[in-house]
DNA sequence: ATTTTGGGCACT
DNA sequence: GTGCCCAAAATT
């Protein structure tokens, strides 16, 4: 019997039995077309036995059609497609389509044209042509990426090649990246670094599971010793994966790995172009790449030996992929390395509790680095009690914090103020009549872009141009900016130390690799003297003469009832913290809150780490929270309120009733409108007895929704709106 | 998700 | 009988 069964890409459809046709050979992990109706659809060959699927009769079956020239998935990777699946209560189909790169890298070679500007002077200078060489300046893509990167449309760039403006150049889809040299440039280690090196190169050379937390404080040079493992992946020919967390990060990141290993990495995120991604899937499925170093996103694709995992940071939140698939690529990471039979190393100067937990339980085998590297001391923190030293009226900077600001540019040092609050203002109102802008898509206020002229929604993208007068009194001058985000803070140091020259470091004015290589380079050549900063820069930049660092609000993120807030604002500030007094010069940090008494605070204030954890523990073994307990979310949305009440008051009301699992809610979700879906929200808090995912399964699965309203499970949520 | 099928209904 | 719209069913 040539019965086959297939995991197909379909929304709806995910497994489909197909017949074998004479001649045509296949196994587990292949990838196969298949005709669905009167369309074809990409499968994979799947074991019947790890996939349950409904007994078609042998007539129905119809033949596969072809068996396409890419190796198959190894069992490794089918595994942790399955576990991923199962664990985070996912479609089988949605996680493996996270392996594929892109459809056109599944047929062979050949080239491509691409365009770039050819340097020729136009005859006719359209604005829109104006503005497409504005945008296209170094770049080389499609001529349907240019057009989205520039905002014209394809016609314009059409006419542009056609005018000579755009020249067109040929590109071979498959050509070779140059190769990393383990021994190109062996750096120097401290003894601890040394020591942590080579823990790390016996795991990589003996091969198996082994995981390790490097926890380091931020300075101590974790990521020298992880390049030390990778050298030694490279040797021995296995291929190793590096995530990090934000792509604003790989640049600095780049750098350091060129140094060390003579070529760049293989890059692997959201805005690596088509041919380039199809470049990259193609190398790292023949093995040919070496060293990918990506985003979340890469961690499911098919590498052929895999020998290391790194995840670098891997206490960021940003791990957590909160749509389609809601995965953790920290956790998931450790668990591909344990179907790999690898090693993987969890880095980080500030560790989630739970990877702290699994280190204790000795799951982890932990590495220390616990001093700085080059001798270099960490920064002295004091409080600012926001309560005691005031700020000038419409001021959100203490005197004390000015007066040590104007110390610094005295001294021709450096100073950072850190607020994660991006644009102006983070409400505009109107003095008159008391209008608020809100979105129309989301239960947000717009923020105020000053920079841009215009106001935004951070949730949804929707945007206008900041009007002159009062939509709904039609006052005019009468709209008043309320609370602080980095560019207003920027206008206070502006307003204060006129001779200073400042620089708002958010992904709004961050927003390519050429003006992060620009500010790093103004920064380090001394030509900022305060940079005002979103989270952006808590990590990843090594400024030597930055000594002061001011934290504007540490209150912010305790707001709003997320279960990690206390962790996260740990994390934040001492990671901010510790940007200062990396050079000779030693740093100094003031935190700026109202509530000094908080444990976090005080234990940031008191540079004691593991008070903050010994209290955080004991507040999540109280609550039941990771990892003493679980928590899982149900999410209903709809377009329909009405609707989407419904179908959550449903789920509601089939509620499990069970001794080790808590439902709370429906309720609205905290952001009850977002992107123009209503949203409901169910938390459920179940003991480590509980079989969580099973319990949510059979639940669900009894239930049935009308078209339009979507039902999303997230396990182990971070996020709480 | 996409395509096909089939019922109900107006119109020839 | 034919065309058209829409909902339901099927897709292996």
């Amino acid at each position: 019997m040539n019965r086959v069964r297939l995991l197909v890409f379909n929304p709806v459809l995910s497994v489909l039995d197909y017949r074998l046709p004479a001649g045509m050979a296949t196994e587990f992990g292949q990838l196969v077309i298949a005709p669905l109706g009167p369309r074809q659809v990409l499968g994979i060959v799947w074991d019947p036995a790890r996939l349950a699927g409904d007994e078609v009769p042998e007539a129905k079956l119809r033949p596969i059609l072809e068996v396409l020239p890419v190796p198959p998935f190894s069992p490794a990777l089918r595994s942790l497609i399955e576990w991923t699946a199962d664990y985070y209560v996912a479609p089988m189909n949605s996680v493996a389509r996270m392996a594929l790169g892109s459809m056109a890298a599944l047929r062979g070679g050949g080239t491509t044209t691409e365009y770039r500007l050819s340097g020729h002077e136009p005859k006719r200078l359209t604005p829109q042509r104006a503005a497409a060489m504005d945008a296209l300046d170094g770049e080389q893509a499609s001529i349907r990426e240019l057009a989205a990167l520039a905002s014209v449309s394809e016609g314009v760039l059409r006419g542009m090649v056609g005018a000579g403006i755009l020249e067109p150049v040929t590109v071979d889809l498959d050509r070779p990246y140059p190769r990393a040299r383990p021994d190109h440039a062996v750096p120097e280690l401290s003894e601890a670094q040394q020591g942590a090196a080579d823990t790390f190169v016996a795991a990589v050379r003996g091969g198996g599971f082994t995981p390790f937390l490097l926890d380091g404080v931020t300075g101590s040079g974790k990521t020298e010793c992880y390049f030390e493992a990778i050298a030694e992946a490279l040797r021995h020919k296995r291929q190793v994966l590096v995530l990090l967390p934000e792509i604003a990060l790989t640049q600095n990141f780049l750098r350091r790995f060129e140094a060390r290993f003579g070529v760049p990495p293989v890059l692997w995120h959201s805005s690596v172009k088509q041919s380039e991604r199809r470049r990259a899937w193609r190398a790292i499925v023949s093995g040919e790449a070496q060293v990918v170093v990506g985003a979340r996103s890469a961690l499911f694709l098919p590498y052929k030996a895999l020998g290391l995992i790194v995840v670098d940071e891997a206490h960021e939140v940003s791990f957590k992929q909160d749509d389609g698939v809601r995965y953790n690529a920290r956790d998931v990471a450790v668990i591909r390395a344990r179907f790999e039979a690898i090693p993987v190393i969890l880095a980080s100067a500030t560790p989630a509790l739970e990877s702290l937990q699994l280190a204790e339980a000795g799951v982890y085998t932990k590495i220390d680095l616990p001093d700085r590297f080059g001798g270099a001391s960490l920064p002295e923190v004091s409080i600012v009690d926001l309560r005691k030293e005031v700020p000038e009226r419409g001021h959100w900077l203490a005197p004390r914090l000015v007066a040590e600001l104007q110390d610094r540019l005295a001294k021709g040092e450096q100073s950072l103020l850190f607020l994660n609050r991006r644009g102006y203002a983070p409400l505009t109102l109107c003095r008159h009549c008391g209008y608020r802008f809100q979105c129309p898509n989301c239960s947000a206020w717009l923020v105020e872009h000053r920079l841009s002229r215009r106001l935004a929604c951070h949730h949804c993208g929707h945007e206008l141009a900041t009007p002159e007068e009062c939509p709904e009194c039609h006052t005019g001058d009468c709209l008043v900016a309320c609370g602080p985000g980095v560019e207003r803070i920027a206008d206070e140091v502006r307003e204060t130390l006129p001779d200073a020259r400042v620089a708002v470091v958010t992904s709004d004015t961050l927003n390519s690799p050429e003006k992060i290589a620009g500010f790093v380079a103004a920064a380090e050549q001394k030509a900022i003297d305060v940079i005002v900063g979103t989270q952006l820069v808590t990590k990843g930049y090594h400024f030597p003469e930055l000594t002061l660092v001011g934290v504007v609000d540490a209150d912010l993120g305790l707001e709003g009832g997320d279960l990690r807030a206390a962790e996260r604002t740990y994390q934040q500030v001492a990671q901010v913290a510790g940007r200062a007094g990396r050079g000779e010069k030693p740093g100094e940090v003031l935190i700026q809150t109202r509530h000094p008494e908080a444990a976090v605070i005080a234990a940031l204030a008191a540079g004691d780490r593991d008070a903050f954890y010994a209290a955080e523990a004991e507040a999540r073994k109280e609550a039941h929270a990771p990892p003493f307990g679980r928590w899982a979310a149900i999410i209903v949305s709809s377009e329909s309120e009405p609707e989407a009440r419904e179908a959550a008051r449903a789920i509601g009301a089939m509620r499990p009733d069970l001794p080790d699992v808590m439902v709370l809610g429906p309720a609205p979700a905290p952001l009850s409108l977002l992107r123009g879906r209503y949203r409901y929200r169910l938390l459920i808090n179940a003991r480590r007895s509980a079989q969580l995912q099973d319990v949510i399964r059979q639940w669900l699965g009894k239930l049935e929704f009308p078209q339009g309203v979507r039902v999303g499970v997230d396990i182990d949520p971070y996020s709480f709106v």
